[in-house]
RNA sequence: GGCAGCGUAGCUCAGUUGGUUAGAGCAGUCGGCUCAUACCCGGCUUGUCGACGGUUCGAGUCCGCCCGCUGCUACCA
């Protein structure tokens, strides 16, 4: 079986992690988890992206070095990766020499190989900003973007990637279906790029100094992307003395490469990185997963209008759990969404509440009243209602893994409470409490504590890769390892004649007027 | 301006290559149940499927036009 890489983008750290951050890196665990419970040897890549003139300004604003400013961010981005239970493997900074280094050689093969030349890169600069700006940024008016004060045109020495070089390589990628995600994206490369005729892309600046140093023109920094795009295979020791886990993870064709990025980043991705891999002689990633974004009501999240939630409030009130829930089956993989306090309180109560957590309560509850908590040994169609459950479990389990596959997590998820609501149901038809009433249904009360048990585990099996903490305690109920491998999911036995604990409270009921006001003073305050 | 996409029940959205009475979840309402965290189950209600025209035996699904919204538009992570 292919093995797997995914990364999430390198995030900016100009200013704190906030939810946008969270769901993103959520997402791409919850995918690794998934494949990891599938047998599939995973590997999972974030970390921070920490040059530029913004880092520069941000640290001299703060009194500090650009240096100090981003350790210490860094460590915060990390910490809350341990804080939300992010499975990750490794975070790269491209500060650390492992990067820099590699980095700097691969511009100089480029340089070596002709790919890169030494040109000029003419733009509206923003003298007071320090800042380059294009036609359509500056508009009609002229006018710095960030401060509104007049811009001039002017040229500054800079390098280039001849882009079209490798044209044909970006062109041949775009014919595969499942390249770019979603497929609109890709129309808009295509559009806006390709079609027009690609320019060279800038690799260089000569007016800040943050940045990756060109040995061979030491005025020269190098810029953004080059730099950038190269943390995932420098992450995995390319061009250094073990490249081990490069050759495993990314020399590798039997290897599943997905990266996943913001639309904003999505060009850089697609086409240019690529090309860069090209130049390198390296294998192309299979898939550009490009995500949608978590917005607040007053529109995008931004540090500017102060609308940022922080995850931390979130996490200590509800626990890591809900809040990876609520990412992962609120808005759906791909698609833009938006968050409500209402929303975020409404979910967790019908999902993991009313649904999924009182279902297994009542089960369990249930095996412990009548049959003194021993799981009945599963006998398959007993009474009216088991085949068609069997059945719902089965396709949703079909369902589930196809989804979670293709990186449709939000649908997987929802695969899952499919078979809860079947559950739930099932108790309703078959009404064990008057069973148990009669003891000759004795057998069909036993069958139906036995699919009660069975959609426990199945459900917890899949919901495994999210609810990280809940899993250990439905486990501990059931009496079994917290390690039981995913593939149980189809052994109907497994259960059979388990002395069950007893169960507790697994997500407590939330109280709608009284959390929603306080999830609204989290927002205001932060 | 150009390109792409979207506009379906109060809300969030599904709707395969055009085909019988347009669906799900949530909210609302009526009823049922009692194992369970006042949970759970069932029934019901609302939709000129953005507007107008066209193709067709038949269109939410194809074509044209109009209105509204969103994204991208080149070096801002």
């Amino acid at each position: 079986m292919k093995k797997c890489y995914i990364t999430t983008p390198i995030y900016y750290p100009s200013g704190e992690a906030h939810i946008g951050h969270c769901y993103c890196t959520t997402m791409c665990d919850v995918f690794a988890r998934y494949k990891r419970s599938r047998g599939i040897e995973t590997y999972f890549l974030t970390g921070t992206d920490e040059h530029g003139l913004k880092i520069a300004k941000n640290a001299a604003l703060a009194n500090k070095t650009p240096q100090e400013y981003v350790d210490e961010i860094a460590n915060k981005f990390k910490h809350l990766w341990e804080v939300l239970e992010i499975s990750n493997n490794d975070f790269i900074r491209t500060t650390e020499p492992r990067h820099y280094k590699v980095v700097q050689e691969v511009f100089s093969k480029f340089l070596k190989q002709d790919d890169i030349y030494l040109g000029s890169y003419s733009g509206w600069y923003c003298t007071p900003c320090e800042s380059f700006w294009t036609d359509t940024q500056v508009g009609e008016e002229h006018l710095c973007p960030d401060c509104g004060r007049s811009v001039q045109k002017e040229q500054e020495e800079s390098y280039f990637f001849k882009t079209n070089k490798y044209l044909s390589t970006v062109n041949e990628l775009f014919t595969l279906p499942k390249f770019v995600y979603p497929e609109s994206r890709k129309t808009e490369m295509i559009n806006n790029f390709i079609k027009p005729g690609l320019e060279d892309l800038c690799v260089s600046r000569t007016t800040f100094t943050w940045g990756i140093q060109i040995k061979e023109n030491p005025k020269h920094v190098i810029y953004v992307w080059l730099d950038a795009l190269l943390n995932y295979i420098t992450a995995l020791g390319y061009g250094s003395e073990d490249d081990s886990l490069f050759q495993k993870f990314w020399n590798n064709d039997d290897v599943e490469i997905i990266h996943v990025v913001g639309a904003d980043i999505s060009r850089f991705h697609t086409i240019y990185w690529p090309m860069f891999l090209k130049a390198l002689n390296l294998r192309e990633p299979d898939r550009i997963f490009v995500h949608g974004l978590l917005m607040m009501k007053d529109g995008k999240m931004s540090k500017s209008k102060g609308n940022v939630v922080s995850p931390y409030p979130l996490i200590e009130k509800y626990g890591v759990d809900a809040l990876r829930y609520y990412l992962v089956r609120e808005v759906t993989f791909g698609q833009n969404g938006q968050f409500t306090p209402v929303q975020f309180v409404e979910r967790i109560n019908n999902d993991l509440v009313n649904s999924y957590g009182n279902l297994v309560n009542r089960s369990i509850s249930m095996i412990n009243k009548y049959f003194d908590g021993v799981i009945p040994a599963f006998k398959g169609k007993v009474t009216l209602f088991d085949e068609a459950l069997d059945n719902v479990i089965i396709n949703s389990i079909n369902n589930y893994e196809s989804y979670m596959d293709d990186l449709h997590m939000t649908e997987g998820t929802d695969a899952m409470m499919d078979i809860v609501r079947a559950g739930n149901k099932y108790i309703d038809d078959t009404l064990p409490w008057s069973l148990a009433k009669d003891s000759s249904k004795k057998e069909e009360l036993e069958s139906v504590m036995a699919h009660l048990a069975r959609i426990i585990l199945v459900t917890t099996l899949g919901l495994k890769p999210i609810l990280v903490d809940t899993y250990k305690k439905v486990f501990g109920f059931l009496n079994i390892s917290e390690d039981l491998n995913y593939e149980e999911i189809k052994n109907v036995h497994l259960l059979d004649n388990i002395k069950v604990n007893a169960p507790s409270i697994l997500f407590p009921r939330l109280d709608v007027n009284i959390e929603v006001e306080a999830i609204t003073e989290m927002m205001g305050t932060k």
